[in-house]
Formats: C-alpha cells, sequence, structure tokens
DNA sequence: CAGCTGAGTTCATGATCTAGACTCAGAACT
DNA sequence: AGTTCTGAGTCTAGATCATGAACTCAGCTG
C-alpha cells in the first residue's frame, strides 16, 4: 500500500486525476482548472502517466491543430471509488464548496461510495468492524 | 475538496490514519510501524487533531504509566471508506504486499467499498459514469 | 535518588515547491 | 515566406518542507 500511497496520496495527484476526469485533457487547461504550478503539474502527469493511471497520446480536433491529450487508463477509472468518497467525506465534513458527483449514464442517478459487506449487508464505517493487515 | 485534498492526500495523513485504525495509538509505535520520522508525525498528528479526524487524550493501562493515545474521531472513522477504496486499488493495481481488510464484527465478513447509484443498483467505475461539479 | 520512558524538539542538510519568465516547434494568418 | 500565436513544457532563484540523528524534559519506577 506504500507504493500507492505514495502515488496517491501526493499533494496534487487526485487534484489532477480529478480534473482528467472531468474532461480536462490538455496542460494548459489543466494547469488553469487546478492551479498547480507548470513545473510540477508536468512532472506529475509523467509519473502518473508512468504509473499507468493516465495515458497520453495526440489527438486533432477537426480543423484545429493537434495537442497532447491526458486521458484515464483503467487503472485511472479504478480510482473513481476513492474520488467518490473523497468527495463524500469531505462534503460532510467541510460542507466543501464545489461539489463532485458521478452520474450513473444508464439512470441519470447520482452514485456514491459505500461499504458492503460479503453477507451482501451494506455497512456504515460506524459499525463495529475491526482493521486487519494480510501479509 | 481542496481543503479535504489539502489533509488528506498528504503523504502521511492516510498512512498515519490507517496505523491508527489498525490499533496503533501511542507515539512511538505511530512512528515505528509507519517509519515516519519523529518531527514530521508530530506535526502530522497536529493537524490530524486540529482537523478533527483524530482525538488525543491521556490514557493509563492498569500498572502502567500514563501515556497519550490517539484515537479516530467521527470524522476519522468517516474515512475508512475510502481506506478500504485505497486498499483495494492498490491491492488490484500493485499487488501490494500487506494487504488491509476491514472485517464486519457482526458477521465476520470482509467489507469493501463499491459504488451504488441512486437506482439501487451496484455499478461498477468502468460503467458509463459522468463526473460533474455543482457549485 | 538514579535511571528509564514516552513524547516530543532541535539541528543541519538535502529535497521539493513555487511564481513567473523563458523556450521552442508546429499552425495559422497575411 | 514571414510573422504571430499556441500549446506544452523548461529554467531559475528563493522559500518551504522533509530527513535522520541526537537532544530534552517531565513523570514514573525501582
Amino acid at each position: 500500500m506504500d507504493e500507492a500511497l505514495r502515488l496517491v496520496a501526493e499533494r496534487w495527484a487526485l487534484l489532477i486525476v480529478r480534473a482528467v476526469s472531468l474532461g480536462r485533457r490538455r496542460f494548459d487547461e489543466l494547469q488553469a482548472s487546478t492551479g498547480v504550478p507548470r513545473a510540477v503539474l508536468a512532472d506529475r502527469l509523467r509519473r502518473l502517466v508512468d504509473a499507468g493511471i493516465l495515458a497520453t497520446r495526440s489527438y486533432r480536433a477537426p480543423g484545429r491543430r493537434a495537442h497532447a491529450e491526458y486521458l484515464l487508463t483503467e487503472a485511472g477509472i479504478d480510482l473513481i471509488p476513492l474520488q467518490a468518497a473523497l468527495a463524500q467525506w469531505s462534503e460532510k465534513h467541510h460542507g466543501s464548496l464545489a461539489r463532485l458527483d458521478y452520474r450513473h449514464v444508464a439512470c441519470g442517478g447520482r452514485v456514491s461510495a459505500v461499504l458492503v459487506c460479503e453477507c451482501g449487508q451494506q455497512v456504515s464505517p460506524h459499525d463495529r468492524l475491526v482493521a486487519q493487515v494480510n501479509d
């Protein structure tokens, strides 16, 4: 988990992934929407690409020049539950100003991260849980 | 969400919260189990307490001297879904060595973070989702 | 009273971040 | 063909933060 923490829990990484999942794909767009300093953004994008969370490709919209684009890879998409959990936490505990949510295209409903037990029940973090590491 | 990111997505914060939720409560225990340098640990604990994620109290086990103890507050417990999501991601994408899991005391089952839609369906991050901010 | 413990501080050094200016190649305009 | 514009970074110098090791300091404990 250290690996993952080192990547994911780095000041800007999740913010950048979130911006990408909100449809920002170009360098300048990302820098403007996140406010991450350009040098740091360049570095983080490199790392996120190396880590397989983002992929880059060159894209050319009809009638415009080609530009680099950043997209979520499968691993990046797998971070959505984490993003959703973070967004929910911050909404609950910081009445966060800009609320992020994911919507299920199939039905238009809002999607949220919840805990479920193998036994099929949905559980609350406040139910009695026990944490353990299995090496 | 920036607020939250600044706290939560800071290199050591989640690692510390995780250690606390695994039952490490004393300063030296936390420092030994996480490897966070003492100065940083002291600083992070302060911040986490200020942020209402951890609480500190003095505890005395029978026959031993009193010592400070760190515990999860309600807000800290609300981070469990995020921890679970992170653990799952890192297990999937890094075959992480030390696997963290939460068990439901009521039935002994393993608990995991999943996405559910308002419509009641469980959804995968790979289903068609749309992210949006609502200011 | 001597020594141990737990919970931090301090310190010197090294790594990172930051804002803002700069570069540079390819496109688009004229 | 030459000039201007864009997008995607890089460079720089100063500020901030992290690091490991040693240090402090009060409250036990023997």
